[in-house]
DNA sequence: CATTTCACTTAGAACTCTACCA
DNA sequence: TGGTAGAGTTCTAAGTGAAATG
């Protein structure tokens, strides 16, 4: 009865396994269906795999045909279109309120005019007149509010208007273009690349590319074979474009970058050594230079610029098994660069002895300058500055999205716990897609390219990513955006482990998609049925935030500032684990946790060591207070030993040091330096205290070093010991759990800053200890409108 | 429609500044 | 008082998703 067009055939073929099927799944969809319904939908399931399986392994390409052509049956599937239809009333009733692009009249009326704006400029200004009343409606507001001059973008605050909607982003625009990067100075004489050992003068463009890989050398980057070769390539071609060297060469593994290395190294170790005032004056020269560029005007307001420095070339440096990392990202020139800007404005002048690429006015992108890179064939901006008006509005536009999808979340979950047992394949599969993307803030996971790196989101995950452990384990293995690994072993529920169990059976195997019926545009269509606006990435948002403000609801409203702090940190990393927000280790965290547990081992070695020297004091406070001294024994042999190692090699490094540097000064002044017996001698104090730890530890008596001391002093130093060695170890504990979390980019983009400014305002922890500068500066919207009352 | 292009958000790495500590 | 770790900022790669295109 449900069955599809593309399965019938299949059914024949798949019969031999169907037995084996029938077994799981009547485990599975016991009771809840029509038997009929139940077994042959199984038995379909169960069909449809060969098919995927065979066009994901063929190549991308092919695998999204075939999905196209099932997922076209689906849609005309008599079922299914019954069951959207159960939501179509509801589209339909806040259709007015969205202005979200269906397949209506409307549509087409809507198209024509941008067609009619990109193709002919002119025609232009018909259909945007129109809009632009919209817009000035707000505009004289803000002006007859304002205070006269330049200074309205003071006093504009947009999120009190009311209308924020509107195709047309600004009225007018003016700013001054963009920043290139210095053209390449060549290196000194002496430093030479070596090829086989012997020197190579280089053509300058040769030159400047293998200097891009000689300042790597020593980084993955450059340790990387697919970089080198890529590189390589790209340097051969520079060099025969500029025509060659006296040596041919056809060997990376003949280059020798030490010499260019070594001498980016002396340039910056120069840097370090400037003056601050030498500094002050570099830094203010390149403020006047670049002041013009940092601010244009937007409907007569002054707004800051975000990046308009036009990117340098370099290496392109992808992420993860990048296929074309290492290539040469080439030199942008002018030509190469479409200016974005209003009719009236001037047009800022091009570098001597060229031309813009372009002049544009397309009042409808929030750009001011593009131009096309060569690696990738992609697009890069010069947009505005992250505390504009117009990245404001989007960014609060966004937290509304998330806010509003409060208000169905509920209808989402029970629909697709429900589809989770659709007879349609499509159904379930979108069903088990939108509670990963719901529990677990998968991102959706559009189709790649095999000229990029491998990286999946939920819609992409293959068999491989996912691995089932009875009853209802998943572990999750993939790397996610930037290559950055999702490892996860969870519970799911019992319906969503099934089906996954269904969408990897045989013949299914490694390289194929799970959900091989869903991607991101199929999904957000659906999604779109529950409110307008709603994707993949909304859920992101939603959830981050309402996890952060449940997370803040449980701090309890006491303490210090820094208390309230921490725990603060603790709920937004709980929010950044879930979005699997990482960074790198830090190169020196390993060295640094040993450093601190070496500290915490001292600190107890010595609270111990007073708790004995109190027990020769008094013996008879071993019986009067037990469990105060219990813990005297606590330290093994083996650690005490370690601890006096340590305790004297710092002892040894801090005299040494002591001495060279006393030395280097003794030098300046042309002073007489210390002997070397002097510093021996000190050095043999030191051998005297390690001998006198020995004997301690063989004796089980301390030394002490302040007979006079009472057993009331050392009981105080003992309880500070006590709380160093306690916030030394919540240091630690703070430092291990944050090694790998990135907090920042959780605060940045998905907990909206209102909640924030909601826990500074009740809390009473000032503003300034949540959000940086940048922060309160893009987020000045939501400091400003937020108050303790405020929810999500 | 499927595919490509465009515009925008999101992301960790790399760099710079600053506060803290011996 | 300089050396450094961590905080803060900048840079640009890598996603998402809608619209244009053929």
């Amino acid at each position: 009865m449900n069955i599809s067009d593309d399965e019938v055939p299949l059914n024949r073929s798949a019969r031999a396994k169907s037995s084996v099927i029938k077994d799981e799944d009547s485990d599975m969809d016991m009771g809840d269906k029509p038997p009929s319904a139940s077994s042959v939908s199984d038995d379909d399931y169960d069909e449809e795999a060969p098919i995927k399986k065979r066009a994901a392994s063929v190549s991308p390409a092919a695998r999204k045909k075939s999905k196209a052509i099932l997922d076209d049956d689906d849609f005309d599937d008599v079922p299914l279109s019954q069951t959207t239809q159960a939501l179509k009333p509801k589209v339909t009733k806040k259709e007015p309120k969205a202005k979200a692009p269906k397949k209506e009249p409307k549509d087409t009326l809507k198209k024509e005019p941008k067609d009619t704006l990109k193709k002919e400029p002119k025609a232009k200004a018909a259909p945007k007149v129109k809009k632009e009343v919209k817009e000035v409606k707000k505009e004289p507001k803000a002006k007859d509010d304002g205070t006269p001059a330049p200074e309205d973008n003071d006093t504009y605050k947009w999120w009190e208007s009311n209308d924020l909607d509107g195709e047309i982003k600004w009225t007018t625009l003016e700013h001054s273009g963009v920043i290139f990067p210095p053209p390449y100075k060549a290196l000194p004489k002496r430093v030479k690349l070596l090829y086989n050992g012997q020197p190579v003068t280089l053509p300058p463009a040769a030159e400047e590319v293998a200097g891009f890989f000689g300042a790597l050398v020593e980084t993955d980057h450059g340790k990387n074979p697919v970089f080198q070769q890529n590189f390589f390539k790209d340097f051969q071609e520079v060099l025969k474009e500029a025509g060659g060297c006296d040596i041919e060469i056809t060997d990376f593994a003949k280059m020798d970058f030490s010499k260019m290395f070594a001498y980016f190294e002396e340039k910056r170790e120069e840097k370090k050594t400037t003056t601050s005032a030498e500094k002050k004056k570099i830094k203010e020269e390149k403020d006047t230079l670049e002041a013009p560029y940092k601010t244009c005007l937007l409907d007569g307001r002054k707004e800051f610029v975000g990046n308009f420095r036009v990117e340098p070339p370099g290496l392109f440096r992808g992420r993860g098994a990048h296929p074309k990392t290492g290539k040469l990202k080439k030199r942008v020139q002018p030509e190469d660069i479409v200016l974005n800007l209003g009719k009236e404005a001037p047009v800022p002048k091009p570098p001597r002895g060229h031309k813009w690429g372009e002049i544009r006015h397309d009042n409808t992108v929030a750009w001011l300058a593009m131009w096309r890179e060569n690696v990738l064939g992609g697009v890069k901006y010069v947009r505005f500055a992250a505390n504009s008006s117009l990245k404001g509005i989007s960014d609060f536009k966004k937290f509304e999205k998330a806010r509003e999808l409060k208000l169905h979340i509920e209808k989402v979950r029970v629909d697709y716990r429900q589809k989770l047992k659709s007879d349609l394949m499509l159904e379930r599969q979108m069903a088990v897609c939108t509670y990963l993307i719901d529990v677990f803030a998968l991102r959706a996971g559009g189709e790649k390219t095999d000229e990029e790196a491998d990286t999946v989101g939920c819609c992409s995950l293959r068999f491989e990513h996912v691995s089932l452990k009875p009853p209802n384990t998943v572990v999750f293995d993939f790397l996610g955006k930037d290559s950055i690994r999702y490892y996860q072993e969870v519970e799911v529920d019992q319906q969503v482990f099934k089906n996954l169990r269904i969408f990897k059976k045989a013949p299914k195997k490694p390289g194929d998609d799970l959900f091989d019926r869903v991607d991101p545009s199929i999904l957000n269509k659906h999604l779109q049925n529950y409110m307008p606006g709603l994707t993949a990435k909304v859920f992101r948002t939603y959830n981050a935030t309402k996890v952060m403000q449940d997370q803040l609801n449980l701090i309890p409203n006491e303490g210090s500032v820094n208390e309230k702090l921490v725990a603060f940190n603790a709920a937004n990393r709980t929010v950044a684990i879930l979005c699997n927000h990482q960074r790198t280790i830090p190169k020196t965290h390993e060295a640094g946790v040993a450093k601190i547990q070496e500290k915490i081992q001292e600190m107890v070695w010595q609270k111990i060591r007073l708790k004995k020297l109190m027990l020769v004091k008094d013996l008879t406070l071993k019986q009067k207070r037990k469990g105060y001294f219990e813990e005297i024994n606590d330290l093994t042999k083996e650690d005490e030993r370690a601890v006096h190692k340590y305790v004297i090699a710092k002892e040894i490094e801090k005299v040494q040091k002591k001495f060279e540097k006393d030395n280097i000064k003794l030098k300046e002044a042309k002073q007489p330096l210390l002997s070397k017996e002097e510093l021996k001698t000190k050095l043999d104090k030191i051998r005297e205290l390690k001998k006198e730890y020995t004997k301690e530890a063989s004796s089980g008596k301390p030394i002490d070093l302040h007979p006079n001391d009472t057993v009331e002093k050392l009981e105080a130093r003992v309880e500070k010991l006590e709380e160093r060695i306690k916030t030394t170890c919540l240091q630690l504990k703070d430092k291990e759990d944050n090694s790998q979390v990135a907090l920042g980019t959780s605060k940045l983009n998905y907990i909206d800053p209102r909640l924030t400014v909601m826990f500074s305002r009740k809390f009473n922890v000032p503003i300034e200890k949540l959000f940086t500068k940048t922060l309160r500066d893009k987020f000045d919207w939501a400091i400003q409108s937020a108050d303790e009352h405020w929810t999500f």
